[in-house]
DNA sequence: AGCACGCCGACT
DNA sequence: GTCGGCGTGCTC
């Protein structure tokens, strides 16, 4: 006889704890997947074994007995132990950290199984002579293979400098090991190519593929196929951390300054702290290329917690574009009120002559305004916070969407005394309009959210603008995002304000990444390419580094910003959302909930609680939310993250509440 | 959540 | 005397 602990797959907080069953089935082992008596019907429920034991200390009045195990999934002691962990980290349920792990298919009724990318050839692409600074990069890393030692490594590449081959010669080591391993790509629709180029090297059978555009069919044998061990490597979006492979030996996240690493649904994890939670167990290695990487992982490579390690060269001695910044305010004063400063327009006239492409950028938030003034580039910001404000207009004020201070909008400047202050945004839809306007011989593209909800069409567009089919591709994050184009030689942002003015923290991080990046898509073939940013605040730190493709340069600023503000690396912010259907209630439930977490901390960390600030977005359904953002300096996450959930907890597990709570440590 | 239990009013 | 409507509280 045995005694589990169990975690019921049960959608509610209320039965969110281990319950413990007796079992005399033999094969019972930690991860496995029983069916269990639940409750006064004793109902069947689905639940996974979090525990075996021989014996339990005090007697359990109405102790049952498991129904049964399922053969077809179980999980391992590894994958049990993350779901605990996660659940204490991001306050999320079992069964949520559960679900990360397990696939939601079932076994195909017509006994085929079903593979994606069957019929991909693989790049067969000869293998590539290595430069100085990437054999350095291996040997480097290597001995921390051979010696199976958990190590983190930061490998801050230039774009174009080979990242790709480093991972293929290192995830060859692990295999050679005889370890398994795991890559993964911010955008999984974008990297068909990748995927190619791995089959290309390691051969169909060894490789798995996982992220959320499978079916749920193909995502379920893909699962079986990993978890039974016939699969070597597994490539993927995010959730492919979750992969159920045994004995991981590396762990490759590229682009590892992405934001879509960072999950927003329930459980809302961090897909870096997963991989170093899982590899930790393995003593495996977790390798994060960028040629951006994050002011949080630079921090901490300085810090020593990760290793650093820089690839400065190109590639075939690529040069790096050429970058000029364009002065918006410059443009107004000459009359030019159009969105096309005279160079871009000029820029791009010379370029499509030659019959090479270009590409135009800006962000989507079009809808995210902020207070600016055309004239001296002026930007309104809370004087607390540091960060941008938005313009509301039911309010008739802009607004601070961290503490929710209030300012009313100014008639003139309040540094040059303009009258031209006023609220911002463009959308690509206009930007293709005006476009087509003023270049009507040459075809357009437009790449963002809106073209990609059909499926398919991101590899038309991105296939027929490779073809040179269409000239000219306007486009949000998704053109930024690592594509490889032989024949754009111009890259051109229309306003690089748009995206340094959104109300975050790391505004400044992501306006740097994102110019970088859009940089690196020019002049990759044999010519030389060259980069247009406008702007109206050209000065700007972020903006001067970027166009000068100077890393260094931003970090140093940045970091001493994020000191003196006690942004994250020197903080986590935690992010309590308050949920109800009714606005009113939500408010109130808000209110509430501020009162509650501010009483179960410590008289310091009161003030790093701010008041509740409505959330705004689309896919609310019906319900109001709003959220309240608590500051946690080093050293008091645990304090705070305990305060969050006994909140959380009575809250959602009370008698009827008209309100929810959800939370997200360090959201996006 | 989901379900049994039980308190209480309504109706044969 | 009994049926059922819904509020309450527990689930190893």
């Amino acid at each position: 006889m045995k005694y589990v602990n169990v975690a019921i797959d049960n959608n509610n907080d209320n039965t969110d704890n281990l319950y413990t069953y007796a079992s005399s089935l033999d094969e019972i082992i930690v991860g496995s997947k029983v069916l269990v008596p639940f409750a006064r019907g004793n109902k069947f429920k689905t639940g996974y074994i979090f525990d075996v034991m021989d014996s339990i200390d005090n007697e359990i009045k109405g102790l049952k007995y498991v129904e049964s195990i399922d053969e077809e999934i179980c999980l391992s002691a590894e994958m049990i132990d993350t779901c605990k962990w996660m659940r204490k980290r991001y306050l999320c349920r079992y069964i949520d950290a559960i679900s990360c792990f397990t696939p939601a298919g079932s076994v195909s009724k017509r006994g085929k199984k079903r593979i994606p990318y069957k019929d991909m050839a693989g790049e067969k692409n000869s293998i590539k002579e290595l430069t100085a600074e990437q054999e350095s990069a291996i040997s480097q890393i290597n001995p921390y293979i051979k010696k199976q030692q958990h190590e983190i490594f930061l490998i801050h590449g230039v774009t174009g400098s080979g990242k790709t081959e480093i991972y293929i010669r290192l995830i060859n080591a692990v295999l050679e090991s005889g370890r398994n391993a795991i890559v993964m790509v911010p955008e999984i629709s974008l990297t068909t190519q990748v995927i190619e180029r791995f089959i290309g090297r390691f051969g169909q059978d060894k490789i798995a593929v996982l992220h959320s555009k499978l079916s749920l069919g193909e995502r379920y044998d893909e699962w079986v196929r990993i978890r039974s061990g016939q699969v070597r490597i597994v490539i993927g979006a995010r959730s492919a951390v979750f992969a159920p492979l045994e004995n991981i030996g590396i762990i490759i996240m590229d682009e590892e300054h992405e934001s879509t690493y960072k999950s927003d649904m329930s459980p809302k994890y961090d897909t870096l702290e997963v991989a170093i939670k899982r590899t930790k167990v393995f003593d495996g290695l977790v390798i994060l290329g960028s040629a951006t990487p994050s002011v949080v992982s630079t921090y901490r490579a300085e810090q020593g917690i990760y290793n650093k390690i820089e690839l400065k060269e190109r590639y075939n001695k690529m040069s790096l574009p050429k970058v000029e910044i364009v002065d918006m305010r410059e443009e107004l004063k000459l009359g030019n009120k159009s969105i096309f400063s005279r160079l871009l327009y000029n820029e791009m006239q010379e370029c499509l002559e030659e019959g090479q492409q270009v590409i135009l950028f800006l962000n989507r938030r079009g809808y995210s305004t902020f207070v600016t003034c055309r004239e001296c580039g002026y930007v309104m910001k809370c004087p607390e916070c540091g960060i941008s404000l938005t313009y509301h207009k039911a309010k008739n004020a802009a607004v601070c969407h961290y503490c929710g201070k209030m300012e009313p909008l100014p008639k003139t400047c309040p540094e040059c005394g303009s009258k031209y202050i006023r609220h911002f945004g463009t959308g690509t839809e206009k930007v293709e309009e005006l476009t087509s306007n003023i270049f009507p011989d040459y075809p357009i593209a437009r790449l963002d959210l809106d073209t990609i909800k059909l499926k398919g069409s991101v590899d038309k567009i991105i296939n027929d603008f490779r073809k040179g089919k269409t000239k000219i591709l306007i486009g949000t994050q998704l053109v930024a995002k690592g594509l490889d184009f032989k024949n754009v030689g111009l890259v051109g942002i229309i306003s690089a304000d748009v995206i340094l003015n959104i109300p975050d923290y790391r505004a400044a991080e992501r306006t740097f990444q994102l110019i970088t990046q859009a940089a690196g898509r020019a002049g990759r073939g044999e010519k030389e390419g060259k980069v247009v940013i406008q702007t109206y605040t050209s000065e700007h730190y972020s903006i001067e580094a970027a166009a000068q493709q100077n890393y260094n340069m931003f970090y140093k600023t940045e970091i001493l910003l994020r000191t003196s503000m006690q942004y994250p690396p020197f903080s986590d912010i935690i992010q309590v959302i308050v949920i109800a259907k009714n606005e009113q209630v939500c408010i109130e439930g808000a209110q509430k909930t501020m009162a509650a977490v501010k009483s179960e901390l410590s008289e310091e960390l009161r003030n790093n609680v701010f008041e509740p600030q409505p959330l705004m977005l689309n896919n609310q359904k019906e319900h109001y939310r709003y959220y309240i953002l608590i500051k946690c300096p080093k050293g008091k996450r645990g304090e705070c993250l305990n305060a969050v959930e006994k909140v959380k907890r009575n809250v959602n597990t009370g008698k009827k509440q008209q309100y929810t709570i959800s939370v997200d440590i360090n959201p996006y």
